[in-house]
DNA sequence: GATGAATGAGGATTCATTCAT
DNA sequence: CATGAATGAATCCTCATTCAT
């Protein structure tokens, strides 16, 4: 890599990390080009050599999250079913405390501002979470703990549907409360009960 | 009533309507007084003498849902818990549909947006559901329908969220799905396995 | 006079004494229509019945300051030119603390605002003060206090100028001294000095 | 400086001659963003280049003026003071003329509307008018031209006073007659009588 | 690659005044 | 006389984005 590409990408990742604190600190709506390239130190137009629009940035942001989770789940393959569901809802919830209450209503925007919302690859991360979901499950059909008549779809967005309304409620309260905490406290609770009646004679708990 | 009396009032109702009907079609962020006001055949002034802020008019709009439920709620006094939940969410999944996404994802905003999103009374259409909610569980608690040691906040939270859940996955599906469709198809049978736990002997089922 | 004219005669008072307040506590620029009746406990209408503009009633409250200081010199026509002044000098800035300084504020306003700036009759209060102390000199030199060649403008607009000038800093300085204090420490030595030398021998001092 | 800075001061200059242009002829009143940018020949957005409020410009007019004396006066420091108190007040008055009325109604503006009012540098052009004052008397009084204990505060205000007086007194006239002619008239007549008394045995005169 | 000057669309709000009742 | 609903002109400011250098 030549001098001038280390630059460039050094630039790009200076971009990225002053956004991402300025996205923590004051909430997307106080996010503005001007502010991130001056706290960066370069002028306004080089933003834009890196990145389209301005909400590609945010995207970028919270692209680290995705592959974090894809990865450590690609990692356990041979894993136990509720294990693996746990893995996902324990890195979720920790997600969503570590990134922060701001970047976390950026998620939540997809659902109301289908326009302005960033995409988080080429899909909103809601259909990622939905289809990174709907391959466990399927993946454990193939593996014999759920059983074949398991209705996935409606397990998918049974699950999505509770994280998602975790993360909502987390966000109305003002953060209020510890999310990891009611992950606990109800999440897994449910998580079993849904998940009792599909899981095979040899897992059932 | 005066003619005139009469008269402010049509044009108030006027207002709402056509802020209501633009409200669901094109959604919050392209909703502005100009639109209103020309589509209303008013003067764009006229909109201020009802409203002191452009935000005032949602809350005015989303105000007659909850006044449906609340007074719904409080004619069935001496009805089941399961029951009233259950008319609960079926009302509120109902509104949900009824209003449409766009004002639905009015109701999600707040979540994102606590500065910019209308308050629905002086709080917060979230905390006025967990008041609600919780009212509900207290009094089942009075009537002995629920275990006196029943985790009242928990409970609430646990459908709360719920119920957030879905609203947000419904705005993220961009209304793909019928939302009164999957509150019976898991949202009944969660409550269910949920509350089983804390009700008395006698209404257990 | 009848009943109903007394009515509205009480009304229009009613008006007046409301806006004076207004004025008095929150300047100029805060003084709309909507909270004069409002206060008043009259329609917005009912003030264009008594007052074609705005300015109108502004104009009503700084007259009854004219009439007096008016009056007061009129019942001493034999006085002394000296004393005269004084008078004057003393009831000007006295009726420049009295009326605070959002009233005073406003004589000043019709210096830099010709157009919004009220009359107070049909001309400027500075006009109208131009003449009443035209008048006084006027007045000196044919009861020959005062020399035939005395230059009755230029005496005019210094004396003017210097009330005008005091009035001014003391809105500088947002009425931090006592407009009557500085009146004597130096408004009353300089008018001396510059009378001096039109006084007639008889009346030197 | 590049030609780019070159340019951008360029547009920055054409701003502030459209403004002043506009200002001289129209008055402030009628002075909006609009015009000024139209008149410039740019964009609105243009103007928030340059300038963070409408009133910034304003302040950015006045503010040569104030160099202009202040330069003046630091390059005599060695002249008598009766000399230095002519030239300040004969530029005062050149520049009260210069400007025109409409400008010089933006310096008594602070006097009735101190909230908009435009800062001409951190200050109030009267404060800034008192202290440079201030500190022409005082060093008088170190260099023995003023006796010890000239009440130094007292004679600002009441120099002060008189020239804030006849700026008034022209805007009040609408600028009919010629303020350096009064400035000989009258000012300099009082400014020997009122300093006199305190003007050391060697300078009086 | 980097710069930063220039753009211009876009939208909320105030309030004196009128006039039909 | 009194009312108060309706009017609509008038104007500031933000900020993502472009492009010539």
């Amino acid at each position: 890599m030549s001098k001038r590409q280390e630059n460039a990408l050094k630039t790009r990742r200076k971009l990225i990390d002053t956004a991402e604190n300025l996205l923590k600190t004051n909430g997307f709506n106080a996010l503005c080009v001007e502010d991130i390239t001056k706290s960066a130190g370069v002028a306004k137009g080089t933003f834009y050599v890196y990145f389209k629009h301005k909400e590609d940035i945010v995207s970028e942001i919270c692209r680290g999250y995705f592959k974090q989770i894809e990865n450590k789940l690609s990692e356990m393959t041979d894993a136990d079913l509720i294990e693996k569901l746990s893995v996902y809802f324990d890195n979720f919830m920790r997600a969503v405390e570590l990134y922060g209450i701001n970047i976390c209503r950026e998620w939540i925007r997809s659902a109301i501002d289908p326009k302005t919302a960033p995409d988080y690859t080429d899909i909103s991360k809601w259909q990622y979470d939905i289809i990174m979901l709907t391959n466990i499950l399927n993946k454990a059909i193939e593996n014999k703990e759920l059983k074949k008549d398991a209705p996935v779809e409606l397990l998918t967005h049974i699950i999505i549907s509770q994280l998602y309304g975790m993360m909502t409620c987390w966000c109305m309260s003002d953060g209020v409360f510890e999310p990891t905490d009611w992950t606990e406290k109800f999440s897994k609770i449910q998580l079993k009960a849904i998940m009792n009646n599909y899981l095979t004679q040899r897992k059932q708990r």
